[in-house]
DNA sequence: GTGAAAGCGCTAACAC
DNA sequence: GTGTTAGCGCTTTCAC
């Protein structure tokens, strides 16, 4: 292994200099000649900084710890944790990735090594959107939650904006000139049901559309579920339905195509999730409403650094005290159009 | 920030003694007694090892790089990443998770910060299985490459068994009475066509049925593909289809159903790479052949970690010169038996 | 058995 | 401007 200390003696300068060069330290005043000379020799030699040591004489990691609770099962958390990890290379940080599997134990062991590695921060993410009961240690370093939240507030958290999703896809159906509109939304009360539950009647009442109460269907909230609910469906008179999610219109689509109807023709169909191995590839593909998960990535990361940044700045305040929770940050999720949605009316301006 | 100098200064003992005590080192003997005073102390000073520093002094980090080209595109990716961290873990490493998302750049700057961070091996995967030219640096320390390979074998490599997948699935439709048998293939010639082709031939010959090329239909590998060559399939007639993946088989689904016909009365299908969001809940389910993601990982990280205790061993071999080249470790492909099936025979022991 | 002390490779005062 | 040097927190050899 080639030290700094080799490269120092092989330029025939001091190892303070040498790492000021290699660094391009500019509070110090080299020649760029020596700067030069310096970097060639490094690069002849092959030096490449030792993380670790760098780590331990500054006392500054550049790590930030990322737990999650699905990159394997869940297909969003992927976009998460790429949004994360580019935010955090943005800033010169990169990602500790600890896929818990939900294991509250394994959780734990995560954040001891974590802290171990002295990281910087730790976002903590789950793979559905809900409330969560964080590990202990959490509270023991700079730390934000992504995609969940803790109901006393104790940590920053970043969640998707479930009631403008909701209200976006009702918009989708209102202003196709839809008016007699279902909702298939799940059966578990989540942020999700009810958040797009509560879109979709604010998207009615500021159409002027009066809320049904028999056009809310619940089903559970996958193909299977959609499948089976397409006779409630059909029987509400709807000319439309937004769907708790694609997998519950993909089900759909299935029952409705057995029975010899067509989307959009005899129904139109949005959905929700933006699952794109099925909303983009159904027939017809599928309108829908994103999660902004790769955004959500990125903007827990970009708290978490603020955050970081803040406490250095704050030196009177302590911290412990501060009783104002915090609320979370609501990240709006992208309406996507396709195919499912006939247009009843010619398009007003809205 | 405890350290253990405090441990050591608030528990009597000396900082040697401490460390001893702290990491239960069976080497020296020191009384249970002040063991165990030691790590009350520790305890309740809120002590915490710091990684950084010790392995910098023990010149080790216990850190292992994995660079994927995508856990955000891919829902394969995701499996495989959790495989690799829980074999890492289980051998008391812990991953440093890369996602380049195919760019080189990334993968040339990932390389050197996972050097710089002191891995102790890189594992290099791709999220589809194919030949690759891995970075250069790779080989500047113990790699490993999962769901690829690099031509010249040159590095130890861990793949899915296609060719054996491929036979899977056609034996399962054989198994099943099948003798015409039609293989909707991808048009792009990649491991994962041609070994699933080798692999449909196998199955044919074994059972001594005729390869008939009519029966070979390539489309793309998507919705789109499967949903486009029904007419083609239906024309072959073949009583039964082995899809060179779920989505095809989707799209095919698709294309049948709104011809009136029903899977697997009129049709038998067979799809492969098992993405439950898809395969589970088609109507009917789809058997499939499944891609041994998790295993993937699991024999990756244990392939690199054998290889470094091998390296450790090895003194006069000069590793360099050792002309024979690896050959990828190829897993099996699990078979996932649904309902997409018809039994044109009663089962016949194979 | 236990402690003193020499590093691990690098950074950053502080001298000169 | 550049070099000297004292750490960063921990491990481990070598005395006692």
């Amino acid at each position: 292994m080639v030290t700094l200390q080799d490269v120092a003696r092989a330029a025939g300068v001091s190892i303070a200099t040498a790492s000021w060069a290699v660094n391009d330290n500019k509070n110090v005043r080299i020649p760029e000649s020596t700067r030069r000379k310096v970097r060639k020799v490094a690069q002849e030699l092959g030096y490449r900084q030792n993380a670790m040591a760098r780590s331990l004489a500054r006392g500054q990691s550049d790590l930030i710890g990322f737990i999650s609770d699905g990159v394997a099962t869940s297909p969003f958390a992927g976009q998460v944790i790429q949004g994360a990890q580019d935010e955090a290379w943005r800033n010169g940080k990169i990602l500790l990735v600890v896929d818990t599997n939900g294991d509250a134990g394994m959780e734990r062991r995560a954040c001891s090594f974590m802290l171990e590695r002295q990281v910087e921060g730790i976002a903590y993410s789950s793979w559905v959107h809900h409330a969560v009961r964080p590990p202990r240690d959490l509270d023991k370093v700079n730390s934000v939650l992504v995609n969940c939240f803790d109901s006393e507030g104790r940590f920053p958290a970043v969640v998707p904006d479930e009631v403008q999703g909701g209200r976006a896809a009702t918009d989708l159906l209102l202003q196709a000139g839809h008016r007699r509109i279902s909702f298939v939304n799940a059966v578990d009360p989540s942020p999700a049901s009810q958040g797009r539950l509560q879109g979709y009647r604010d998207a009615l009442a500021a159409a002027g559309v009066a809320y049904d109460p028999n056009l809310v269907i619940r089903c559970a909230a996958d193909q299977e579920g959609g499948y089976g609910v397409v006779e409630q469906v059909l029987a509400s008179g709807a000319t439309a339905v937004f769907c708790h999610n694609d997998r519950t219109a993909m089900g759909l689509f299935d029952a409705l195509r057995e029975r010899g109807l067509h989307v959009p023709e005899d129904l139109s169909v949005v959905g929700f999730d933006n699952q794109e191995i099925i909303s983009a590839h159904l027939h017809p593909a599928l309108s829908t409403v994103g999660l902004p998960q790769y955004d959500l990535g990125v903007l827990g990361i970009r708290t978490l650094l603020e955050r970081g940044a803040e406490e250095g700045a704050e030196d009177a305040e302590d911290g412990e005290g501060s009783a104002l929770a915090y609320k979370p940050i609501r990240v709006t999720c992208p309406t996507v159009v396709r195919r499912s949605i006939r247009n009843l009316a010619p398009v007003s301006e809205v």
